[in-house]
DNA sequence: AGCACGCCGACT
DNA sequence: GTCGGCGTGCTC
């Protein structure tokens, strides 16, 4: 009687439990993958996160299907840390492995529809699905379930798959497989029998009038000679300029032979940059004092202004990890950061540095994983986005945290719903290691930890170099409208300052944060704007494709020739995206080169380094983009950064606005002037007078922290309290409506605390779902796990009421 | 997440 | 009358 309890990667709360035989119990260990039959004919990846002789009272436990793994791939620390995880952001175990594991590591049984041999088959007696099932089965050997639905053209195809197998005519079996492949690299080598001095001249001889094998053969003596390592084919075609019809030849008549190495996917060529690294003097000084502050603390906040030379410190950090014969983790907000960085880094560490993130391909995460686990020389050095946190860190010493306050680190959906940078200092917790968080712009909750002795607080208030901080002027919208200086949406400022800057050769960086300023069409006549289907929201113009299309569920039409509401052809476009500024720079720079940074222009792998390769190289003078910008990018020939609106930041629905506004603001503001020449920045905007634009524009981060986090005490929002936003969906408006009415009362009659809600959002329709939205807000004072308890407690008896178990109910714990 | 069971409306 | 739609519940 032996058993292992399993977490399976689906969202199921409860682990589960199969039997294994005594020669598996002898062999299995915690970490170790099986494959597990669940439900009807499925297979999944289970991992074995327990191992016992407790026999289930209440049901008989399967078998488990194989052990996966010859040794564990997930370490238990992991375990523990996907625990902590599921228990605070309140979501599935199972949600928690799904999205840690790479998908290749989690693979799933495929049914395969075959028929079964030496059926005989009396066609006449087959209805017309099965007949086109059998049919196809001509064709080929197996099919797999979405085959047949394409076949039929109907979604249920189990009844026909079924009275096929009644009579006797198809087998059904389950299949898994390993989808990692070993890239593996073919050389060459002579044969054994030709070693000897005198296997040398019989081989001469044997080759005498075989011209160009002969010459195959020379060219890989002279290879092997030089290079003393094994060669590969493909080189010694290209060097000895023949074809590999050739090698075959000489391979057939076992003069060479051929055999395969594995290799690594990611390979680094470059030189290692032997110089030692100097700090400059305030570097010096903020690397002494975070390494004093984590003698007493764990974590550590390194908050320097833009273009402080972070990156260096952190390097020498990292350096000293390393020497320690730790494993670093490198986190960034962005994918797209890391090519920069991982240049960077590798000067310095070579091939040390291993990088890991979404956009990966599953073979390549797959190696950096087994690396990880490995602690091997390899992966020293992880870059990573928040993904990375779920890596098999045998040897974890120091997790770096760069642009902490970017919200990308907070994953919103699917579950696990967690925010890396917390997730972090938990996982740090566990091994020991120390934190350190990176930000010229820290969000409110980390500066106030920083300052009230959680964490270690070091400051850098220079720029690398002396480099002077930009001077940031304000264009007062309002006041050109009514004077009529503007161009556009360009102010005469904003033209001048462009103009002279593109007059001495440098660059320009202009923001526009479209968010919720999408371009629409409207109707001149009746005012129709047209709106999504499915979703609650305006279809959104994109020129550059003549069509509509709706942000939230991807559905597009073709830009209408009238109206639909009252058939006026007088349509217009409203709003304005970074598409609308770029044309207008065209009209008004029509001798620049513009280049456009958003998401429509960075798909693909290596869209976004296309982009800044090119603005980098100064292929482009003008750079339009989206908040991608404000991501830690280094230019230095960029003297002049235009804000095109700072408006709609400003006013956006969310306790964080501000302080969004604020580093959003600060980050762009910081791309300018990186070399000795002092920077501009204009910010167009209706409220010049604004706090928080002044706080940027005075480079003020204390008035802002100070200014907004008097108003989080007040208004009860984080770091005083801790905030959880359930979500509730459902096709039905009444059913919804009922329910988080519902929801809402007995939530704020149960909890000591402030709730809000049911809130309808701003979009309060996607995909024909209705949303509506609950906040709870936890004080500091209050236990988070009783109050979990107390919420998951209500939770329950919501999805016992019938008429509500329809609704689906999603929380983000930590709400950002 | 599947997949089966079971209950109601649109067709032979 | 049945086929097939989806709501509901369980999976070791």
């Amino acid at each position: 009687m032996h058993f292992v309890e399993v977490i399976l990667p689906l969202s199921l709360a409860k682990t589960f439990t199969y039997s294994i035989s005594e020669a598996e119990f002898h062999y299995i260990q915690i970490g170790m993958r099986v494959a597990v039959p669940f439900g009807k004919s499925k297979i999944y990846t289970a991992l074995v996160i327990e191992i016992h002789q407790n026999k289930p009272a209440l049901y008989e436990a399967k078998e488990i299907h194989q052990i996966l793994d010859e040794f564990p791939i997930v370490t238990e620390i992991q375990i523990a840390h996907w625990q902590w995880i599921a228990s605070y952001y309140m979501c599935a175990i199972g949600d928690v492995y799904r999205g840690a594991m790479p998908s290749a590591l989690l693979l799933e049984s495929e049914t395969l529809i075959s028929q079964k041999t030496n059926a005989i088959i009396d066609t006449s007696l087959l209805t017309d699905d099965e007949f086109l099932v059998y049919e196809a089965l001509q064709q080929q050997n197996s099919l797999k379930v979405q085959d047949i639905i394409a076949i039929l053209n109907k979604k249920n195809i189990f009844p026909v798959i079924q009275k096929l197998i009644d009579k006797n005519i198809l087998v059904l079996q389950e299949e898994i497989q390993e989808s990692y492949k070993p890239k593996l690299v073919r050389y060459v080598r002579l044969h054994p029998k030709y070693d000897s001095n005198q296997g040398l001249s019989e081989l001469l001889e044997i080759l005498k009038s075989a011209h160009k094998q002969k010459e195959i053969v020379m060219r890989y003596f002279q290879l092997s000679a030089m290079e003393k390592k094994p060669i590969t084919v493909k080189k010694l075609v290209e060097e000895a300029n023949s074809s590999s019809a050739i090698v075959k030849a000489l391979i057939e008549k076992e003069i060479l032979q051929d055999f395969f190495l594995q290799e690594d996917r990611v390979l680094f060529n470059g030189e290692i940059n032997e110089q030692e690294l100097i700090l400059s003097a305030a570097q010096q000084d903020a690397f002494v004092a975070i390494k004093a502050s984590f003698v007493q603390k764990e974590v550590c906040l390194l908050h320097g202004v833009t273009s402080s030379g972070k990156t260096e410190i952190y390097i020498k950090l990292i350096e000293e990890y390393l020497e320690a014969g730790k494993q670093i983790l490198y986190l960034l907000p962005e994918i797209a950061l890391t090519t920069q960085l991982v240049g960077r880094l590798r000067t310095y560490f070579g091939n040390k540095v291993a990088v890991f993130h979404s956009k990966y391909n599953n073979n390549e995460r797959i190696e950096v994983w087994n690396q990880v686990l490995q602690n091997s020389q390899k992966a020293q050095v992880i870059i990573g986005a928040r993904s990375a946190l779920f890596l098999p860190f045998d040897n974890l010493g120091f997790i770096i945290v760069d642009e902490e306050h970017e919200q990308t680190f907070k994953q919103v959906d699917p579950a696990p719903r967690y925010h890396a940078r917390d997730a972090a200092i938990v996982l740090a917790h566990s091994h020991k290691a120390k934190v350190l968080l990176g930000s010229a712009t820290p969000s409110i909750e980390t500066y106030y930890n920083a300052t009230s002795d959680k964490f270690g607080l070091v400051e850098i208030s220079k720029r690398y170099g002396n480099v002077m901080m930009p001077n940031i002027e304000l264009v007062d919208l309002k006041d050109k409208y009514f004077r009529k200086k503007m161009t556009g949406h360009f102010s005469d400022v904003l033209i001048a300052e462009i103009t002279s800057a593109l007059s001495l050769g440098e660059q320009v960086i202009l923001f526009q944060n479209r968010r919720g300023y999408s371009p629409v069409v409207e109707c001149i006549t009746c005012g129709h704007v047209p709106q999504c289907q499915q979703c609650d929201v305006s279809l959104t113009y994109h020129k550059q494709k003549n069509q509509l299309r709706c942000h939230y569920c991807g559905y597009t039409m073709a830009k209408p020739t009238h109206c639909h509401a009252c058939s006026s052809i007088d349509l217009t476009t409203k709003g304005f995206g970074t598409e609308q500024i770029e044309q207008e720079l065209l009209s008004i720079f029509p001798n620049s080169k513009i280049g456009r940074m958003d998401q429509d222009t960075t798909r693909g792998k290596f869209g976004f380094e296309k982009i800044i390769d090119g603005f980098k190289n100064r292929e482009m003078d003008i750079l339009v983009g989206t908040q991608m910008l404000a991501k830690g990018l280094d230019f230095d020939n960029v003297s002049l950064v235009g804000i095109m609106n700072a408006d709609n930041m400003l006013y956006h629905p969310d306790f964080r606005a501000f302080e969004r506004s604020f580093q959003m603001m600060t980050q762009v503001a910081g791309r300018a002037g990186r070399s000795e020449k002092q920077g501009k920045v204009i910010i167009q905007t209706y409220n010049p007078n604004h706090n928080t634009i002044q706080q940027v524009t005075t480079n003020n981060y204390l008035g802002m922290y100070k200014e907004q986090l008097y108003d989080r005490q007040i208004y009860k929002y984080p770091p005083y309290f801790r905030i959880i936003k359930l979500t509730l969906k459902q096709r039905d408006f009444d059913k919804l409506k009922e329910g988080s009415m519902w929801l809402y009362q007995v939530m704020s009659q149960n909890l000591n605390m402030p709730v809000l809600g049911p809130e309808e959002p701003a979009i309060s329709r996607i995909r024909n779902e209705y949303i509506r939205t609950i906040i709870i807000k936890i004080p500091h004072n209050v236990s988070i796990g009783n109050t979990k308890k107390t919420i998951q407690k209500i939770l329950n008896s919501f999805e016992a009421v019938a008429q509500f178990r329809a609704v689906k109910v999603s929380l983000n714990v930590d709400f950002y």
